[in-house]
DNA sequence: TCAAGCAAAATTGTCGACAGCCGACAATCA
DNA sequence: TGATTGTCGGCTGTCGACAATTTTGCTTGA
C-alpha cells in the first residue's frame, strides 16, 4: 500500500565509529590542529578515544586515500606535508574538473537549479568573511564550487572533486591571511554567476579558469614564498 | 632473462600481505574472474589465503579506495557495478586528465624522451593483439598512456589516472571483442605518436581528445547494448 | 664532549575471539 | 494463500593480545 513515497525515519549511520575518527581527524586537519608533518600513532589515538586500534586504523585508511594522510610501513600515519609545486598540481587538477564541470551544467540546462543555492552560498561567503571566519569561509567556498560540480552530472567529478577539496582546504588553513581584503573572494564568485547567467558554454568555462587561476597564483604564489622563507 | 639485478631478497616483506592481497584481488577482477557483484568476504578470502582478517580487510579497503570494490555496511565488499552512464563519466573524466597531460607533455619539451618507450609499446600492443592475448594488450594500451600522463610532471594527473586506469581494465575485460579488426587499436596510437612529433600543444590535445573519444563511443555503447539486451 | 652501541619502550602488523547485524528460511496468523 | 514474525547461520565491527619492527634513551669508550 503505502510504500516508502516518504521516509518518516531515514536510516541512521552505523560503521559510526571509524567514519565519526575519520571526521574528528580531518576536523584536526582542515583546522590547523594537526600540522603537516605530524605524527597520527594509532595507538595514540585509540588510547585517547577510549577504542581499540582498529577503527582508528580504517579512518587512518580513509584519509589517507582522501589524501589528508600519509602512511609509511611500521611507521603509522603521517600528515601529508604538500609543497607549492604539488599544491600547484593539485589546482591544475582541479581546474580540468571544474571547467568540464561548470560546460556540462550550461549544456545540461541546470543552471537555473543550484543558481539560488549559490547565491545564498555567496551571501554566506561575505558575512563569515566581514566577521573573519576564515576557515569557515574557505569551507563555504568549496561548498559552492562543489555544487557546480554536482549538478555536473559526472559522479566521477564529484569524487575527484571532495578529494581535491579537502586538501586544499586543509592547506589555506595554513595560511593566516591570503587575500587582504575580506569579502573578495565572495565578490569574485560573481563572474561565475554572471558566466552561467549568460548560458555561453564557452563563457563559462573561461569564468571557471580565471577564477580558479586566480586562487591558485594567491595560494601557490604565498606557498612558494613560505618554503623559499623557511629554507634552511 | 636473469634478474639478478633487481634486488633478489625481497626489501619489502612487511605489510607486503596486506599489498599482496589486494594486487590477488585486483588480477582477480581485471581478469574478470570476479564479475560486478560478486560478493568478497574478508572472512572467506581470509580462510582460504591461510591469515587472519585484517590484512584482507585492509586490502579490501585499499581497492574500495580505488574503485575497485565497493563496501556495505555490515555486508563486507562486493566487486563494483558499473552502468554505461558512470562508464561515461568515467572516460569524461579520462578525457580531462588525459588531454591536459599530453599538452603539458608538449609544453615541457618532454616528447623526445618518452617517444621510445611509447613505440615499443605501439610494438607490444601489436604483437600481442596478433596473439589475441586481449586482456594483455588492454594492460599494454594503458601503460602507453599512463608514460603520457607520467611524462607530463602532474603527479596528481598520474594519481587519478592510476584509479581510472584500474577501473577501465576491469571493465573492459569483461568485453569479449570490442575491435573486430585485431591491431586496429595499436595503429590508432599513431596518431597520438605523429601529433607528438608536430610539437603542437593544440594538436595533441585533438589528438588525445579523438583518440579516447573512439575508445569511449566503443566501450560505452557496447556496454548499453549489453544493458539494454539484458534488462530484465 | 661526543659518537657508537645496546637495551628498553613504544608502535605497528597480525592474529583469534566475541557480540551484533544482515539476509534467508521456517513458522505463525489472518 | 499471502503476509508478517521468529529463528538460524554467516559475516562484519570491534576488541585485546602477541610478535616484529622502529624509536628512544642510556651507557660506554675514546
Amino acid at each position: 500500500m503505502n510504500r516508502d513515497a516518504d521516509p518518516l525515519f531515514k536510516p541512521l549511520a552505523r560503521d559510526a565509529l571509524s567514519q565519526r575518527i575519520a571526521q574528528m581527524l580531518t576536523d584536526a586537519i582542515v583546522s590547523g590542529r594537526l600540522k603537516p608533518g605530524d605524527r597520527v600513532a594509532e595507538s595514540v589515538i585509540a588510547r585517547d578515544l577510549g577504542v581499540s586500534r582498529a577503527p582508528v586504523r580504517e579512518a587512518g585508511r580513509l584519509l589517507e586515500s582522501a589524501g589528508l594522510l600519509v602512511s609509511k610501513a611500521n611507521r603509522g600515519f603521517f600528515v601529508r606535508t604538500i609543497d607549492a609545486t604539488d599544491l600547484d598540481s593539485l589546482y591544475e587538477l582541479r581546474l580540468c574538473i571544474e571547467r568540464e564541470a561548470i560546460a556540462r551544467v550550461v549544456r545540461e540546462g541546470r543552471v537555473a537549479q543550484i543558481m539560488p543555492v549559490l547565491l545564498a552560498q555567496i551571501e554566506e561567503m561575505i558575512t563569515s568573511a566581514s566577521e573573519n571566519q576564515l576557515i569557515y569561509q574557505i569551507g563555504v567556498d568549496l561548498q559552492f564550487h562543489r555544487c557546480i560540480v554536482e549538478a555536473s552530472g559526472n559522479g566521477r567529478f564529484l569524487t575527484v572533486f571532495d578529494n581535491l577539496a579537502s586538501e586544499i582546504q586543509a592547506c589555506t588553513a595554513l595560511i593566516e591571511r591570503v587575500f587582504d581584503e575580506p569579502g573578495l573572494v565572495a565578490r569574485n564568485h560573481f563572474l561565475i554567476i554572471e558566466a552561467l547567467e549568460t548560458g555561453n558554454e564557452d563563457r563559462a568555462r573561461a569564468a571557471m579558469e580565471y577564477h580558479i587561476g586566480v586562487a591558485r597564483k594567491a595560494v601557490v604564489g604565498h606557498f612558494r614564498s613560505l618554503e623559499t622563507g623557511a629554507a634552511q
